[in-house]
DNA sequence: CCATCTTTGTGCACGCGTTCACAAAGACAT
DNA sequence: ATGTCTTTGTGAACGCGTGCACAAAGATGG
Protein backbone atom coordinates (compact mmCIF):
# COMPACT_ATOMS: atom_id res chain seq x y z
CA UNK A 1 0.00 0.00 0.00
CA UNK A 2 2.11 2.63 1.25
CA UNK A 3 5.52 3.13 -0.77
CA UNK A 4 7.17 3.93 1.90
CA UNK A 5 8.79 7.39 0.25
CA UNK A 6 10.26 9.83 2.35
CA UNK A 7 9.30 13.22 1.25
CA UNK A 8 11.19 15.83 0.37
CA UNK A 9 10.23 19.54 1.57
CA UNK A 10 10.23 20.87 -1.34
CA UNK A 11 13.57 22.21 -2.71
CA UNK A 12 13.87 25.21 -3.70
CA UNK A 13 13.26 24.96 -7.58
CA UNK A 14 16.32 27.27 -8.55
CA UNK A 15 16.73 30.22 -5.78
CA UNK A 16 12.72 30.60 -6.69
CA UNK A 17 10.64 30.07 -3.60
CA UNK A 18 7.67 27.82 -4.11
CA UNK A 19 5.70 30.55 -2.62
CA UNK A 20 6.63 32.86 -4.86
CA UNK A 21 5.92 30.39 -7.97
CA UNK A 22 2.51 30.41 -6.57
CA UNK A 23 2.41 34.38 -6.74
CA UNK A 24 3.91 34.52 -10.17
CA UNK A 25 0.17 33.76 -12.20
CA UNK A 26 -1.43 36.54 -9.76
CA UNK A 27 1.24 38.95 -10.75
CA UNK A 28 1.04 38.24 -14.20
CA UNK A 29 -3.22 38.24 -14.92
CA UNK A 30 -2.61 41.60 -12.84
CA UNK A 31 -0.12 42.87 -15.76
CA UNK A 32 -2.09 41.33 -18.51
CA UNK A 33 -4.74 43.75 -17.38
CA UNK A 34 -2.43 46.68 -17.54
CA UNK A 35 -1.20 45.82 -20.43
CA UNK A 36 -4.52 45.62 -22.18
CA UNK A 37 -5.25 48.91 -20.93
CA UNK A 38 -1.72 50.09 -22.55
CA UNK A 39 -0.26 51.05 -19.22
CA UNK A 40 3.42 51.49 -19.61
CA UNK A 41 4.75 50.87 -16.01
CA UNK A 42 3.29 50.15 -12.63
CA UNK A 43 4.61 51.10 -9.05
CA UNK A 44 5.20 48.06 -6.75
CA UNK A 45 2.39 49.37 -4.42
CA UNK A 46 -0.30 49.76 -7.44
CA UNK A 47 0.69 46.32 -8.99
CA UNK A 48 0.48 44.77 -5.27
CA UNK A 49 -3.06 46.51 -4.90
CA UNK A 50 -4.23 44.65 -7.68
CA UNK A 51 -2.60 41.23 -7.03
CA UNK A 52 -3.84 41.40 -3.53
CA UNK A 53 -0.77 40.80 -2.13
CA UNK A 54 1.49 42.84 0.42
CA UNK A 55 3.98 45.54 -1.74
CA UNK A 56 7.32 44.58 0.15
CA UNK A 57 6.73 40.82 -1.05
CA UNK A 58 5.92 41.55 -4.57
CA UNK A 59 9.03 43.07 -4.72
CA UNK A 60 11.21 40.54 -2.80
CA UNK A 61 8.87 38.42 -5.27
CA UNK A 62 10.76 40.23 -8.24
CA UNK A 63 13.92 40.10 -6.70
CA UNK A 64 14.46 36.34 -7.14
CA UNK A 65 13.49 37.33 -11.35
CA UNK A 66 16.30 39.51 -11.61
CA UNK A 67 15.98 43.28 -11.19
CA UNK A 68 13.49 44.32 -13.65
CA UNK A 69 12.72 48.02 -12.01
CA UNK A 70 13.22 50.94 -12.24
CA UNK A 71 13.91 53.02 -9.10
CA UNK A 72 11.68 56.44 -8.95
CA UNK A 73 9.44 54.72 -11.33
CA UNK A 74 8.50 51.02 -10.85
CA UNK A 75 8.18 48.51 -13.30
CA UNK A 76 7.98 48.12 -16.93
CA UNK A 77 4.55 46.41 -17.79
CA UNK A 78 5.70 44.91 -21.05
CA UNK A 79 8.70 43.93 -20.09
CA UNK A 80 7.41 41.95 -16.69
CA UNK A 81 4.83 39.83 -18.44
CA UNK A 82 7.47 38.66 -20.90
CA UNK A 83 10.17 37.76 -17.91
CA UNK A 84 7.03 35.91 -15.91
CA UNK A 85 5.60 34.13 -18.77
CA UNK A 86 9.58 33.18 -19.35
CA UNK A 87 9.70 32.34 -16.01
CA UNK A 88 6.40 30.09 -15.97
CA UNK A 89 7.38 28.23 -18.82
CA UNK A 90 4.13 29.69 -20.82
CA UNK A 91 6.30 31.08 -24.08
CA UNK A 92 5.93 27.30 -25.11
CA UNK A 93 3.19 25.17 -25.57
CA UNK A 94 1.96 22.56 -23.18
CA UNK A 95 -0.59 20.05 -24.81
CA UNK A 96 -2.98 18.80 -21.61
CA UNK A 97 -5.36 15.91 -21.61
CA UNK A 98 -7.92 15.54 -19.61
CA UNK A 99 -9.35 11.81 -18.72
CA UNK A 100 -12.81 11.73 -17.51
CA UNK A 101 -15.15 13.98 -19.99
CA UNK A 102 -18.42 13.69 -17.30
CA UNK A 103 -20.02 17.28 -15.52
CA UNK A 104 -16.42 18.30 -14.84
CA UNK A 105 -14.40 17.22 -17.37
CA UNK A 106 -17.15 18.92 -20.06
CA UNK A 107 -16.72 21.86 -17.97
CA UNK A 108 -13.19 21.90 -18.23
CA UNK A 109 -12.80 21.20 -21.94
CA UNK A 110 -15.06 24.36 -22.10
CA UNK A 111 -12.85 26.37 -20.10
CA UNK A 112 -11.66 29.25 -22.75
CA UNK A 113 -9.01 30.36 -20.00
CA UNK A 114 -7.06 26.97 -20.93
CA UNK A 115 -5.61 27.80 -24.57
CA UNK A 116 -5.30 31.34 -23.36
CA UNK A 117 -2.38 31.07 -21.94
CA UNK A 118 -0.03 28.27 -23.36
CA UNK A 119 -2.07 25.56 -22.74
CA UNK A 120 -3.51 23.56 -25.28
CA UNK A 121 -6.37 21.24 -24.59
CA UNK A 122 -4.25 18.12 -26.79
CA UNK A 123 -7.18 15.44 -26.01
CA UNK A 124 -10.50 14.43 -23.96
CA UNK A 125 -10.07 10.67 -22.94
CA UNK A 126 -12.84 8.83 -21.39
CA UNK A 127 -13.63 5.45 -20.14
CA UNK A 128 -17.27 5.31 -21.35
CA UNK A 129 -17.30 3.42 -24.92
CA UNK A 130 -20.55 5.21 -25.91
CA UNK A 131 -18.79 8.52 -25.72
CA UNK A 132 -16.13 7.50 -28.44
CA UNK A 133 -16.12 10.13 -31.09
CA UNK A 134 -18.33 12.76 -30.28
CA UNK A 135 -17.36 16.20 -29.90
CA UNK A 136 -17.23 17.85 -26.60
CA UNK A 137 -16.29 21.84 -26.66
CA UNK A 138 -15.22 20.67 -30.65
CA UNK A 139 -12.89 17.83 -29.38
CA UNK A 140 -13.96 14.32 -30.33
CA UNK A 141 -13.89 12.19 -27.10
CA UNK A 142 -11.20 9.00 -27.39
CA UNK A 143 -11.14 6.52 -25.50
CA UNK A 144 -8.74 5.20 -22.70
CA UNK A 145 -7.77 2.28 -24.47
CA UNK A 146 -5.47 5.13 -26.70
CA UNK A 147 -4.64 7.00 -23.54
CA UNK A 148 -0.63 5.78 -24.01
CA UNK A 149 -0.96 6.32 -27.74
CA UNK A 150 -1.77 9.92 -27.22
CA UNK A 151 0.56 11.26 -24.69
CA UNK A 152 3.49 9.62 -26.44
CA UNK A 153 2.66 10.84 -29.68
CA UNK A 154 1.57 15.01 -28.83
CA UNK A 155 4.47 14.57 -26.22
CA UNK A 156 2.19 15.44 -23.42
CA UNK A 157 3.62 15.96 -19.77
CA UNK A 158 0.18 17.50 -18.00
CA UNK A 159 -2.89 15.73 -17.19
CA UNK A 160 -5.67 16.50 -15.90
CA UNK A 161 -7.85 13.83 -13.77
CA UNK A 162 -11.65 14.32 -13.63
CA UNK A 163 -12.66 10.88 -13.16
CA UNK A 164 -14.73 9.15 -10.40
CA UNK A 165 -12.19 8.89 -7.16
CA UNK A 166 -12.21 4.99 -7.57
CA UNK A 167 -10.65 5.28 -10.52
CA UNK A 168 -8.42 8.15 -10.28
CA UNK A 169 -5.21 6.09 -8.78
CA UNK A 170 -5.38 3.45 -11.87
CA UNK A 171 -5.60 6.17 -14.55
CA UNK A 172 -2.73 8.35 -12.63
CA UNK A 173 -0.78 5.50 -13.14
CA UNK A 174 -1.43 5.11 -16.73
CA UNK A 175 -0.75 8.55 -17.00
CA UNK A 176 2.75 8.26 -15.56
CA UNK A 177 3.55 5.43 -17.16
CA UNK A 178 2.97 6.95 -20.14
CA UNK A 179 4.94 9.48 -20.17
CA UNK A 180 3.34 12.65 -18.01
CA UNK A 181 5.02 14.37 -15.31
CA UNK A 182 2.69 16.68 -13.89
CA UNK A 183 -0.73 15.99 -12.59
CA UNK A 184 -4.13 18.33 -11.86
CA UNK A 185 -6.31 16.01 -9.84
CA UNK A 186 -9.87 16.96 -9.23
CA UNK A 187 -10.89 13.22 -7.89
CA UNK A 188 -11.21 13.17 -3.76
CA UNK A 189 -8.06 11.09 -3.31
CA UNK A 190 -4.71 11.35 -2.28
CA UNK A 191 -2.59 10.23 -5.48
CA UNK A 192 0.24 8.13 -5.58
CA UNK A 193 3.17 8.92 -7.63
CA UNK A 194 6.70 8.07 -8.06
CA UNK A 195 9.67 10.83 -7.61
CA UNK A 196 9.51 13.23 -9.87
CA UNK A 197 6.18 13.70 -10.60
CA UNK A 198 4.26 16.35 -9.33
CA UNK A 199 0.58 16.35 -8.03
CA UNK A 200 -1.66 19.53 -7.65
CA UNK A 201 -4.76 18.91 -6.32
CA UNK A 202 -8.50 20.57 -6.61
CA UNK A 203 -10.61 19.89 -4.31
CA UNK A 204 -13.87 21.24 -3.79
CA UNK A 205 -14.56 19.93 -0.71
CA UNK A 206 -11.88 20.38 1.34
CA UNK A 207 -12.60 23.68 0.73
CA UNK A 208 -16.12 24.54 1.86
CA UNK A 209 -15.25 22.29 4.85
CA UNK A 210 -12.60 24.88 5.52
CA UNK A 211 -15.12 27.76 4.98
CA UNK A 212 -17.39 25.88 7.06
CA UNK A 213 -15.07 25.72 9.79
CA UNK A 214 -14.26 29.83 9.87
CA UNK A 215 -17.96 30.67 9.70
CA UNK A 216 -18.93 27.79 12.71
CA UNK A 217 -16.15 30.00 14.70
CA UNK A 218 -17.50 33.22 13.19
CA UNK A 219 -21.06 31.87 14.93
CA UNK A 220 -19.34 30.75 18.28
CA UNK A 221 -17.43 34.02 18.60
CA UNK A 222 -20.88 36.25 17.75
CA UNK A 223 -22.74 33.67 20.12
CA UNK A 224 -20.23 34.40 23.59
CA UNK A 225 -20.02 38.09 22.68
CA UNK A 226 -24.01 37.79 22.67
CA UNK A 227 -24.41 36.06 26.03
CA UNK A 228 -21.61 38.04 27.69
CA UNK A 229 -22.14 41.55 26.72
CA UNK A 230 -25.99 42.30 27.72
CA UNK A 231 -28.95 41.06 25.05
CA UNK A 232 -28.17 43.25 22.56
CA UNK A 233 -29.52 42.25 18.92
CA UNK A 234 -27.67 39.53 17.34
CA UNK A 235 -25.19 41.12 15.39
CA UNK A 236 -22.33 39.32 13.44
CA UNK A 237 -18.98 41.13 15.05
CA UNK A 238 -16.42 38.22 14.69
CA UNK A 239 -13.26 40.17 15.87
CA UNK A 240 -10.18 39.07 14.08
CA UNK A 241 -10.66 37.63 10.25
CA UNK A 242 -8.63 36.02 8.68
CA UNK A 243 -8.99 35.19 5.23
CA UNK A 244 -6.63 32.65 5.01
CA UNK A 245 -2.83 33.35 4.70
CA UNK A 246 -2.28 33.98 0.86
CA UNK A 247 0.35 32.20 0.52
CA UNK A 248 -1.27 29.34 -1.55
CA UNK A 249 0.63 26.21 -2.85
CA UNK A 250 -2.04 23.20 -2.42
CA UNK A 251 -0.74 20.06 -3.12
CA UNK A 252 -0.69 16.44 -2.11
CA UNK A 253 2.10 14.75 -1.34
CA UNK A 254 2.13 10.98 -0.74
CA UNK A 255 2.87 8.15 1.74
CA UNK B 1 -10.96 50.85 -5.49
CA UNK B 2 -8.41 49.13 -3.33
CA UNK B 3 -10.40 49.65 0.13
CA UNK B 4 -6.63 49.85 1.65
CA UNK B 5 -7.28 47.20 4.32
CA UNK B 6 -4.58 45.32 6.03
CA UNK B 7 -3.80 41.70 6.01
CA UNK B 8 -3.86 40.11 9.10
CA UNK B 9 -1.81 37.21 8.78
CA UNK B 10 -4.46 34.40 9.62
CA UNK B 11 -5.26 34.69 12.84
CA UNK B 12 -5.20 31.25 14.88
CA UNK B 13 -8.57 30.66 15.31
CA UNK B 14 -8.95 28.77 18.79
CA UNK B 15 -5.56 27.23 18.97
CA UNK B 16 -5.89 25.77 15.68
CA UNK B 17 -3.28 26.65 13.48
CA UNK B 18 -4.49 27.32 9.71
CA UNK B 19 -2.60 24.51 8.24
CA UNK B 20 -3.93 22.44 10.35
CA UNK B 21 -7.43 23.04 10.07
CA UNK B 22 -6.78 22.67 5.91
CA UNK B 23 -5.62 19.14 6.57
CA UNK B 24 -8.35 17.53 8.56
CA UNK B 25 -10.80 17.50 5.98
CA UNK B 26 -8.29 14.82 4.69
CA UNK B 27 -7.84 13.12 7.65
CA UNK B 28 -11.71 13.05 7.86
CA UNK B 29 -11.96 11.58 4.37
CA UNK B 30 -9.44 9.00 5.33
CA UNK B 31 -11.06 7.64 8.47
CA UNK B 32 -14.68 7.89 6.54
CA UNK B 33 -12.95 5.43 4.62
CA UNK B 34 -11.89 3.22 7.49
CA UNK B 35 -15.61 3.62 9.03
CA UNK B 36 -17.01 2.23 5.91
CA UNK B 37 -14.60 -0.64 6.22
CA UNK B 38 -15.69 -0.73 10.10
CA UNK B 39 -11.98 -0.61 11.13
CA UNK B 40 -12.09 0.13 14.92
CA UNK B 41 -8.58 2.20 15.63
CA UNK B 42 -5.73 3.55 13.73
CA UNK B 43 -2.58 4.09 14.04
CA UNK B 44 -1.03 7.49 13.47
CA UNK B 45 0.98 6.00 11.02
CA UNK B 46 -1.25 4.18 9.26
CA UNK B 47 -3.87 7.10 8.84
CA UNK B 48 -0.78 9.64 8.02
CA UNK B 49 -0.14 6.90 5.48
CA UNK B 50 -3.73 6.95 4.06
CA UNK B 51 -4.12 10.92 4.28
CA UNK B 52 -0.77 11.62 2.73
CA UNK B 53 1.09 13.66 5.36
CA UNK B 54 3.57 13.26 8.08
CA UNK B 55 2.86 11.12 10.92
CA UNK B 56 4.67 13.47 13.74
CA UNK B 57 2.68 16.34 11.97
CA UNK B 58 -0.74 14.57 12.13
CA UNK B 59 -0.09 13.73 15.72
CA UNK B 60 0.71 16.88 16.69
CA UNK B 61 -2.60 18.43 14.73
CA UNK B 62 -5.00 15.73 16.80
CA UNK B 63 -3.16 17.10 20.10
CA UNK B 64 -4.72 20.67 19.10
CA UNK B 65 -8.12 19.24 18.85
CA UNK B 66 -7.35 17.31 22.73
CA UNK B 67 -5.98 13.77 23.30
CA UNK B 68 -8.03 11.48 21.56
CA UNK B 69 -5.50 8.55 21.36
CA UNK B 70 -4.72 5.47 22.95
CA UNK B 71 -1.07 4.91 23.44
CA UNK B 72 0.14 1.23 22.39
CA UNK B 73 -3.07 1.44 20.06
CA UNK B 74 -4.18 3.86 17.96
CA UNK B 75 -7.10 6.35 17.37
CA UNK B 76 -10.20 5.22 17.83
CA UNK B 77 -11.89 5.74 14.12
CA UNK B 78 -15.38 6.39 15.04
CA UNK B 79 -14.40 8.72 17.72
CA UNK B 80 -12.01 10.45 15.37
CA UNK B 81 -14.98 10.79 13.06
CA UNK B 82 -16.84 12.81 15.15
CA UNK B 83 -14.77 14.78 17.03
CA UNK B 84 -13.00 16.26 13.39
CA UNK B 85 -16.43 17.16 11.98
CA UNK B 86 -17.98 18.47 15.50
CA UNK B 87 -14.20 20.25 14.75
CA UNK B 88 -15.14 21.83 11.28
CA UNK B 89 -19.08 22.36 11.83
CA UNK B 90 -20.14 19.37 10.08
CA UNK B 91 -22.62 18.32 13.02
CA UNK B 92 -24.68 21.33 11.18
CA UNK B 93 -25.98 21.78 7.71
CA UNK B 94 -25.00 24.56 5.68
CA UNK B 95 -27.01 25.81 3.18
CA UNK B 96 -24.95 26.92 -0.37
CA UNK B 97 -26.33 29.11 -2.91
CA UNK B 98 -23.92 28.78 -6.53
CA UNK B 99 -23.92 31.94 -8.17
CA UNK B 100 -23.29 31.70 -12.29
CA UNK B 101 -24.79 28.25 -13.44
CA UNK B 102 -23.17 27.78 -16.94
CA UNK B 103 -20.63 25.11 -17.60
CA UNK B 104 -19.18 25.32 -14.14
CA UNK B 105 -21.57 26.20 -11.92
CA UNK B 106 -23.89 23.05 -13.39
CA UNK B 107 -21.05 20.57 -12.94
CA UNK B 108 -20.73 21.67 -9.49
CA UNK B 109 -24.77 21.48 -8.77
CA UNK B 110 -24.49 18.11 -10.01
CA UNK B 111 -21.67 16.92 -7.68
CA UNK B 112 -22.72 14.83 -5.23
CA UNK B 113 -19.86 15.01 -3.16
CA UNK B 114 -21.57 18.52 -2.21
CA UNK B 115 -24.67 17.09 -0.16
CA UNK B 116 -22.73 14.47 1.33
CA UNK B 117 -21.46 16.32 3.96
CA UNK B 118 -23.36 18.90 5.46
CA UNK B 119 -23.35 20.97 2.50
CA UNK B 120 -26.87 21.69 0.96
CA UNK B 121 -27.41 23.21 -2.33
CA UNK B 122 -30.16 25.79 -1.16
CA UNK B 123 -30.33 27.28 -4.51
CA UNK B 124 -28.96 28.15 -7.92
CA UNK B 125 -28.65 31.78 -9.38
CA UNK B 126 -27.96 33.08 -12.56
CA UNK B 127 -28.64 36.50 -14.26
CA UNK B 128 -30.11 34.75 -17.36
CA UNK B 129 -33.25 35.24 -17.47
CA UNK B 130 -33.96 32.88 -20.26
CA UNK B 131 -32.51 30.05 -17.32
CA UNK B 132 -35.13 31.00 -14.44
CA UNK B 133 -36.96 27.70 -13.68
CA UNK B 134 -35.13 25.68 -15.49
CA UNK B 135 -34.47 22.85 -13.52
CA UNK B 136 -30.23 22.30 -13.52
CA UNK B 137 -29.71 19.05 -11.13
CA UNK B 138 -33.23 18.63 -9.94
CA UNK B 139 -33.18 22.20 -8.85
CA UNK B 140 -35.05 25.28 -10.16
CA UNK B 141 -32.29 27.73 -11.38
CA UNK B 142 -33.82 31.20 -9.96
CA UNK B 143 -32.69 34.85 -11.51
CA UNK B 144 -30.55 37.53 -9.54
CA UNK B 145 -33.19 39.37 -8.19
CA UNK B 146 -34.33 36.72 -6.23
CA UNK B 147 -30.66 36.39 -4.51
CA UNK B 148 -30.94 38.69 -1.45
CA UNK B 149 -34.63 36.94 -0.23
CA UNK B 150 -32.77 33.60 -0.60
CA UNK B 151 -29.58 34.15 1.29
CA UNK B 152 -32.42 36.20 3.85
CA UNK B 153 -34.98 33.47 4.26
CA UNK B 154 -32.91 30.65 3.88
CA UNK B 155 -30.24 31.70 5.89
CA UNK B 156 -27.14 31.41 3.54
CA UNK B 157 -24.10 32.29 4.97
CA UNK B 158 -21.97 30.23 2.34
CA UNK B 159 -21.96 31.28 -1.36
CA UNK B 160 -19.98 29.69 -4.54
CA UNK B 161 -19.02 32.31 -7.12
CA UNK B 162 -19.11 30.60 -10.89
CA UNK B 163 -20.04 33.67 -13.33
CA UNK B 164 -17.64 35.37 -15.53
CA UNK B 165 -14.57 36.96 -13.95
CA UNK B 166 -16.14 40.59 -15.09
CA UNK B 167 -19.28 40.26 -12.66
CA UNK B 168 -17.75 38.35 -10.05
CA UNK B 169 -16.47 41.32 -8.10
CA UNK B 170 -20.62 42.39 -8.00
CA UNK B 171 -22.00 39.37 -7.71
CA UNK B 172 -20.05 39.36 -4.42
CA UNK B 173 -21.16 42.52 -3.02
CA UNK B 174 -24.20 41.95 -3.40
CA UNK B 175 -23.88 38.18 -1.82
CA UNK B 176 -22.46 40.00 1.39
CA UNK B 177 -24.39 42.57 1.41
CA UNK B 178 -27.50 39.90 1.76
CA UNK B 179 -25.33 38.14 4.56
CA UNK B 180 -23.01 35.60 3.12
CA UNK B 181 -19.94 35.91 5.14
CA UNK B 182 -17.97 32.84 3.44
CA UNK B 183 -17.02 32.82 -0.09
CA UNK B 184 -15.84 30.07 -2.37
CA UNK B 185 -14.72 31.74 -5.55
CA UNK B 186 -14.10 29.83 -9.21
CA UNK B 187 -13.48 33.46 -11.22
CA UNK B 188 -10.42 34.36 -12.16
CA UNK B 189 -9.70 37.74 -10.50
CA UNK B 190 -9.08 38.85 -6.93
CA UNK B 191 -12.42 39.74 -4.75
CA UNK B 192 -12.43 42.33 -2.56
CA UNK B 193 -14.28 41.76 0.66
CA UNK B 194 -14.85 43.59 4.07
CA UNK B 195 -12.99 42.50 7.18
CA UNK B 196 -15.15 39.22 8.59
CA UNK B 197 -15.70 37.28 5.03
CA UNK B 198 -13.47 34.94 4.45
CA UNK B 199 -12.65 34.08 0.36
CA UNK B 200 -11.09 30.93 -0.96
CA UNK B 201 -10.55 30.71 -4.76
CA UNK B 202 -10.18 27.76 -6.92
CA UNK B 203 -8.43 28.95 -9.96
CA UNK B 204 -7.41 26.27 -12.41
CA UNK B 205 -5.17 28.46 -14.92
CA UNK B 206 -3.25 28.97 -11.72
CA UNK B 207 -2.64 25.20 -10.80
CA UNK B 208 -1.37 24.53 -14.54
CA UNK B 209 0.44 27.77 -14.30
CA UNK B 210 2.76 26.19 -11.58
CA UNK B 211 2.12 23.07 -13.27
CA UNK B 212 4.40 24.01 -16.41
CA UNK B 213 6.58 26.08 -14.22
CA UNK B 214 8.05 22.77 -12.44
CA UNK B 215 7.09 21.01 -15.73
CA UNK B 216 10.02 23.61 -17.04
CA UNK B 217 12.90 23.10 -14.55
CA UNK B 218 12.74 19.67 -14.84
CA UNK B 219 13.27 19.60 -18.60
CA UNK B 220 15.68 22.38 -18.36
CA UNK B 221 17.27 20.25 -15.49
CA UNK B 222 17.29 17.06 -17.92
CA UNK B 223 18.80 19.05 -20.79
CA UNK B 224 21.81 20.37 -18.54
CA UNK B 225 22.40 16.98 -17.46
CA UNK B 226 22.39 15.85 -21.18
CA UNK B 227 24.60 18.13 -22.46
CA UNK B 228 27.22 18.14 -19.03
CA UNK B 229 26.81 13.66 -19.76
CA UNK B 230 27.93 12.48 -22.92
CA UNK B 231 25.29 11.91 -25.42
CA UNK B 232 23.32 9.35 -23.21
CA UNK B 233 20.04 8.60 -24.68
CA UNK B 234 17.64 11.14 -22.97
CA UNK B 235 15.86 10.06 -20.24
CA UNK B 236 13.93 12.44 -17.74
CA UNK B 237 15.65 12.65 -14.35
CA UNK B 238 15.06 15.41 -12.27
CA UNK B 239 17.51 15.15 -9.65
CA UNK B 240 15.02 16.50 -6.56
CA UNK B 241 11.52 16.28 -7.04
CA UNK B 242 9.35 18.18 -4.99
CA UNK B 243 5.34 17.88 -5.12
CA UNK B 244 4.77 21.20 -3.37
CA UNK B 245 4.64 21.63 -0.01
CA UNK B 246 1.17 19.90 1.43
CA UNK B 247 0.62 23.02 3.43
CA UNK B 248 -2.52 23.75 1.89
CA UNK B 249 -3.78 26.90 2.17
CA UNK B 250 -5.17 28.34 -1.02
CA UNK B 251 -6.80 31.49 -0.31
CA UNK B 252 -7.03 35.22 -1.83
CA UNK B 253 -6.21 38.21 0.09
CA UNK B 254 -7.51 41.74 -0.66
CA UNK B 255 -5.66 44.59 -1.18
C1' DC C 1 25.89 69.85 -11.58
C1' DC C 2 23.39 69.56 -7.49
C1' DA C 3 19.20 68.90 -4.78
C1' DT C 4 15.06 66.68 -4.10
C1' DC C 5 11.80 63.21 -4.45
C1' DT C 6 10.09 58.74 -5.65
C1' DT C 7 10.48 53.93 -5.62
C1' DT C 8 13.20 49.92 -5.74
C1' DG C 9 15.91 46.17 -3.62
C1' DT C 10 17.09 43.96 0.60
C1' DG C 11 18.95 43.19 5.54
C1' DC C 12 16.79 41.84 9.44
C1' DA C 13 13.68 40.09 12.81
C1' DC C 14 9.83 37.48 13.82
C1' DG C 15 6.38 33.91 13.71
C1' DC C 16 4.45 29.80 11.77
C1' DG C 17 4.86 25.17 10.31
C1' DT C 18 7.45 20.98 9.99
C1' DT C 19 10.14 17.36 11.62
C1' DC C 20 13.02 14.79 14.76
C1' DA C 21 13.48 12.32 18.65
C1' DC C 22 12.15 10.70 23.02
C1' DA C 23 9.87 10.29 27.49
C1' DA C 24 5.65 8.80 29.24
C1' DA C 25 1.46 6.20 28.87
C1' DG C 26 -0.94 2.42 28.38
C1' DA C 27 -1.87 -2.49 26.47
C1' DC C 28 -0.80 -7.06 26.99
C1' DA C 29 1.61 -11.20 28.45
C1' DT C 30 3.52 -13.76 32.07
C1' DA D 1 2.36 -7.17 39.98
C1' DT D 2 5.98 -6.61 36.91
C1' DG D 3 8.14 -6.29 32.51
C1' DT D 4 8.02 -5.58 27.70
C1' DC D 5 6.48 -3.58 23.68
C1' DT D 6 3.87 -0.37 21.00
C1' DT D 7 2.37 4.13 20.05
C1' DT D 8 1.09 8.58 21.57
C1' DG D 9 1.98 13.42 22.78
C1' DT D 10 5.24 17.06 22.74
C1' DG D 11 9.74 19.75 23.60
C1' DA D 12 13.06 21.63 20.82
C1' DA D 13 15.46 22.89 16.65
C1' DC D 14 15.24 24.42 12.19
C1' DG D 15 13.83 26.52 7.89
C1' DC D 16 10.65 29.12 5.20
C1' DG D 17 7.79 33.01 4.41
C1' DT D 18 6.42 37.61 5.67
C1' DG D 19 6.72 42.37 6.46
C1' DC D 20 9.15 46.41 8.33
C1' DA D 21 12.13 49.85 7.52
C1' DC D 22 15.81 51.97 5.18
C1' DA D 23 19.75 52.77 2.21
C1' DA D 24 20.81 53.16 -2.49
C1' DA D 25 19.44 54.17 -7.18
C1' DG D 26 17.74 56.79 -10.46
C1' DA D 27 14.50 60.29 -12.38
C1' DT D 28 13.32 64.95 -12.52
C1' DG D 29 13.74 69.91 -11.93
C1' DG D 30 16.28 74.02 -11.18
N1 LIG E 1 -18.65 18.07 -10.65
C1 LIG E 1 -18.02 18.83 -9.80
O1 LIG E 1 -18.29 20.00 -9.64
C2 LIG E 1 -16.92 18.29 -9.00
C3 LIG E 1 -16.43 19.08 -8.00
C4 LIG E 1 -15.39 18.61 -7.25
C5 LIG E 1 -14.87 17.39 -7.52
N2 LIG E 1 -15.38 16.65 -8.48
C6 LIG E 1 -14.76 15.36 -8.74
O2 LIG E 1 -14.41 15.31 -10.10
C7 LIG E 1 -14.61 14.01 -10.58
C8 LIG E 1 -15.55 14.04 -11.74
O3 LIG E 1 -16.77 14.61 -11.35
P1 LIG E 1 -17.99 14.61 -12.35
O4 LIG E 1 -19.09 15.32 -11.66
O5 LIG E 1 -17.57 15.13 -13.67
O6 LIG E 1 -18.33 13.05 -12.47
P2 LIG E 1 -19.03 12.31 -13.67
O7 LIG E 1 -19.52 11.02 -13.18
O8 LIG E 1 -20.01 13.23 -14.32
O9 LIG E 1 -17.91 12.07 -14.74
C9 LIG E 1 -16.92 11.09 -14.59
C10 LIG E 1 -16.46 10.67 -15.96
O10 LIG E 1 -15.31 9.85 -15.85
C11 LIG E 1 -15.43 8.76 -16.73
N3 LIG E 1 -14.60 7.67 -16.23
C12 LIG E 1 -14.86 6.80 -15.25
N4 LIG E 1 -13.85 5.95 -15.07
C13 LIG E 1 -12.91 6.31 -15.96
C14 LIG E 1 -11.63 5.79 -16.27
N5 LIG E 1 -11.10 4.78 -15.60
N6 LIG E 1 -10.94 6.38 -17.26
C15 LIG E 1 -11.46 7.41 -17.95
N7 LIG E 1 -12.66 7.94 -17.68
C16 LIG E 1 -13.37 7.38 -16.70
C17 LIG E 1 -16.88 8.44 -16.75
O11 LIG E 1 -17.22 7.77 -17.95
C18 LIG E 1 -17.51 9.83 -16.69
O12 LIG E 1 -17.70 10.36 -17.98
C19 LIG E 1 -15.13 13.20 -9.41
O13 LIG E 1 -14.04 12.56 -8.79
C20 LIG E 1 -15.68 14.23 -8.50
O14 LIG E 1 -15.62 13.82 -7.16
C21 LIG E 1 -16.39 17.07 -9.25
N1 LIG F 1 -15.43 25.97 -16.87
C1 LIG F 1 -14.34 25.72 -16.17
O1 LIG F 1 -13.83 24.60 -16.14
C2 LIG F 1 -13.70 26.77 -15.41
C3 LIG F 1 -12.48 26.49 -14.86
C4 LIG F 1 -11.85 27.46 -14.12
C5 LIG F 1 -12.46 28.65 -13.93
N2 LIG F 1 -13.65 28.90 -14.48
C6 LIG F 1 -14.28 30.17 -14.23
O2 LIG F 1 -15.55 29.95 -13.71
C7 LIG F 1 -16.43 30.92 -14.19
C8 LIG F 1 -17.56 30.26 -14.90
O3 LIG F 1 -17.09 29.49 -15.95
P1 LIG F 1 -18.10 28.81 -16.96
O4 LIG F 1 -17.29 28.01 -17.90
O5 LIG F 1 -19.15 28.11 -16.21
O6 LIG F 1 -18.71 30.08 -17.71
P2 LIG F 1 -20.13 30.16 -18.43
O7 LIG F 1 -20.08 31.33 -19.32
O8 LIG F 1 -20.49 28.85 -18.99
O9 LIG F 1 -21.15 30.45 -17.26
C9 LIG F 1 -21.26 31.69 -16.65
C10 LIG F 1 -22.69 31.82 -16.14
O10 LIG F 1 -22.76 32.95 -15.28
C11 LIG F 1 -23.96 33.65 -15.58
N3 LIG F 1 -23.78 35.04 -15.18
C12 LIG F 1 -23.14 36.03 -15.83
N4 LIG F 1 -23.18 37.16 -15.12
C13 LIG F 1 -23.88 36.90 -14.01
C14 LIG F 1 -24.28 37.67 -12.90
N5 LIG F 1 -23.93 38.96 -12.78
N6 LIG F 1 -24.98 37.08 -11.93
C15 LIG F 1 -25.33 35.79 -12.03
N7 LIG F 1 -24.98 35.00 -13.06
C16 LIG F 1 -24.26 35.55 -14.04
C17 LIG F 1 -24.16 33.48 -17.04
O11 LIG F 1 -25.52 33.66 -17.38
C18 LIG F 1 -23.68 32.05 -17.24
O12 LIG F 1 -24.76 31.14 -17.09
C19 LIG F 1 -15.61 31.82 -15.08
O13 LIG F 1 -15.17 32.92 -14.32
C20 LIG F 1 -14.45 30.97 -15.46
O14 LIG F 1 -13.31 31.75 -15.71
C21 LIG F 1 -14.29 27.98 -15.21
Amino acid sequence: MATGRTHRPATRSRGIPEATVARLPLYLRALTALSERSVPTVSSEELAAAAGVNSAKLRKDFSYLGSYGTRGVGYDVEYLVYQISRELGLTQDWPVVIVGIGNLGAALANYGGFASRGFRVAALIDADAGMAGKPVAGIPVQHTDELEKIIQDDGVSIGVIATPAGAAQQVCDRLVAAGVTSILNFAPTVLNVPEGVDVRKVDLSIELQILAFHEQRKAGEEAAADTVVPPVAARKQPHSTDQGPDGDVPAVMQA
